[in-house]
DNA sequence: TGAAATGTTGGGGCG
DNA sequence: ACGCCCCAACATTTC
């Protein structure tokens, strides 16, 4: 008989378009999947996240248990746990997809050693993006460091494979060790319990990201560029955190958009490629993610208020647009993009705190929050990534507000404490006439926009070389 | 995947 | 009739 296989899950959280329980199932060996909750990652999960894999490995375990093969649950050090469970099951070989982020394939090597160390050989496959990140490069073999010249190399390479098949059995291994109950990793918050939102709102796992698909295929898609800027509609995909947790794969989307009849050069797939770019360059300069790659911005003035920093992170800035934004996050997990752009500008330009701790605020709240798309957006906001918007762009939240949320809807919804108010102040509450303004709770604007700006664009210009 | 400052133009009021 | 001013509307430049 021929010796079982691990197949080891990660960021891949989905039996669909799986190359790695694809090869497995073909070797025709008994399987044993597993997931490890790591403790030594070299960056811990955000507390939206961890919320989210709770319900992810729920999903998936479920949906492994029914095709015959149950779900290992560990929690430790992988580069210890494998090769001890590989010893124990006789296994000659643990298969996994590769991660791209540089800091997570580290440890990858530290396992492949350590299982080697064993006679066991850990086989990495390509996954999670559309091209792999050595393919797409200049002619002169350079990484591309700006969007539209990558996008379009890579668009001229070779379409994305066929996706591979969701497996209808997975015949699996009595696991040799009971494994965690998942409840004992504690994923979810208690005391309080904040995740209510992110119920609401979500269904994480894999049925969700199809359905989530599906809809926004039938219903989303043709009408995204008209309404993919307006916070108040329903008018984006919301995949972004099923294809953080690999709960669909982009190769699967792609075809299923190019199906649908999306254009790749445009609209929602140039945002996929925009994904793209962002895991591209992580992975080509892993300094990224703490790092401004502008070497300029090493100098930046940055300000360490700790009141406005706190203020912002409770969505108490004055601004109603950018408070929407900060409250509809912290209550579900998720922030519309032409939100995200305008509340980082704020944080950034207005306030003049470190993108990092934007950075770090949206890895902790968001369940999408991705180790190349986070930081790579921070950046992009903040002016010092390769293709950023320059610093001098500054967005204004009260013209932001009134052009893409004209009604207010959006704001309304996400501070109830504005919600009486004529619309015509809604953006810029302290312009209201006293008359209208009895009874309202909420704080006058942190900082005068148009001083900040000025004072931004002065900090910007002492740094420039 | 901006906004503000500055420049230009042209119509209309007016002496 | 003419020059002048004002100022919106639009375009360009600058940050």
């Amino acid at each position: 008989m021929t010796s079982p296989v691990i197949v080891w899950f990660r960021r891949d959280l989905r039996l669909d378009d799986n190359p790695a329980l694809s090869r497995a199932l073909a070797s025709g060996a008994p399987l044993l999947p597993v997931y490890i909750w790591e403790e030594d990652l070299p960056r811990p999960w955000g507390a939206a996240s961890r919320w989210w894999l709770h319900h992810s490995l729920e999903s998936l375990s479920g949906d492994l248990a029914r095709r015959g093969a149950p779900l290992l649950l560990l929690r430790g050090v992988a580069a210890r746990l494998l090769p001890a469970l590989a010893r124990r099951l006789g296994a000659a070989r643990v298969i996994c997809n590769r991660r791209n982020d540089p800091a997570a394939a580290g440890l990858d090597r530290a396992v492949r050693e350590a299982l080697a160390a064993e006679g066991v050989a850990l086989e990495v496959l390509a996954h999670g993006l559309l091209f792999e990140p050595e393919s797409v490069k200049s002619r002169a073999g350079q990484p591309f460091q700006v969007f539209t010249p990558f996008w379009r190399a890579a668009l001229a390479l070779p379409e994305p494979g066929a996706p591979l098949p969701m497996p209808e059995r997975v015949p699996g291994l009595v696991p040799p060790e009971p494994g965690l109950d998942l409840a004992a990793l504690a994923l979810r918050p208690t005391a309080p319990d904040w995740a209510g939102g992110l119920a609401a709102t979500w269904q994480p796992g894999e049925a969700g990201a199809w359905r989530r698909l599906t809809a926004f295929l039938a219903e989303g898609a043709a009408s995204y560029p008209r309404r993919r800027d307006l916070p108040a509609e329903d008018g984006t995909s919301r995949l972004s955190p099923h294809l953080a947790f690999g709960e669909l794969s982009p190769r699967r989307l792609w075809h299923a958009a190019r199906a649908a009849g999306l254009h790749p050069a445009e609209g929602f797939l140039r945002e996929l490629g925009w994904r793209e770019f962002c895991h591209h360059m992580l992975f080509r300069f892993p300094e990224m993610a703490t790092r401004p790659q502008r070497a300029a911005f090493e100098r930046f003035p940055w300000r360490q208020d700790p009141a406005q920093w706190r203020a912002f992170r409770q969505g108490r800035t004055g601004y109603p647009f950018v408070d929407a934004g900060l409250r509809q996050l912290w209550h579900s997990g998720w922030m519309h993009n032409r939100v995200r752009m305008i509340v980082a500008s704020f944080l950034v330009k207005d306030l003049r705190l470190p993108w990092q701790w934007g950075e770090a605020w949206f890895w902790d709240t968001l369940v999408d929050a991705d180790p190349a798309n986070n930081p790579g957006g921070w950046q992009w906001a903040a002016g010092c990534g390769m293709d950023a918007a320059p610093y001098f762009r500054v967005f204004n939240p009260v013209l932001q507000g009134r052009r893409f949320d004209p009604d207010g809807a959006y704001v309304r919804r996400w501070c109830p404490d504005l919600a009486d108010l004529p619309a015509a102040y809604l953006h810029a509450p302290w312009q209201a006439p006293p008359l209208e303004r009895i009874g309202l709770a909420y704080p006058p604007p942190l900082v005068e926009h148009e001083r900040a700006r000025k004072e931004a664009l002065a900090a910007f210009a002492a740094i420039k070389d």
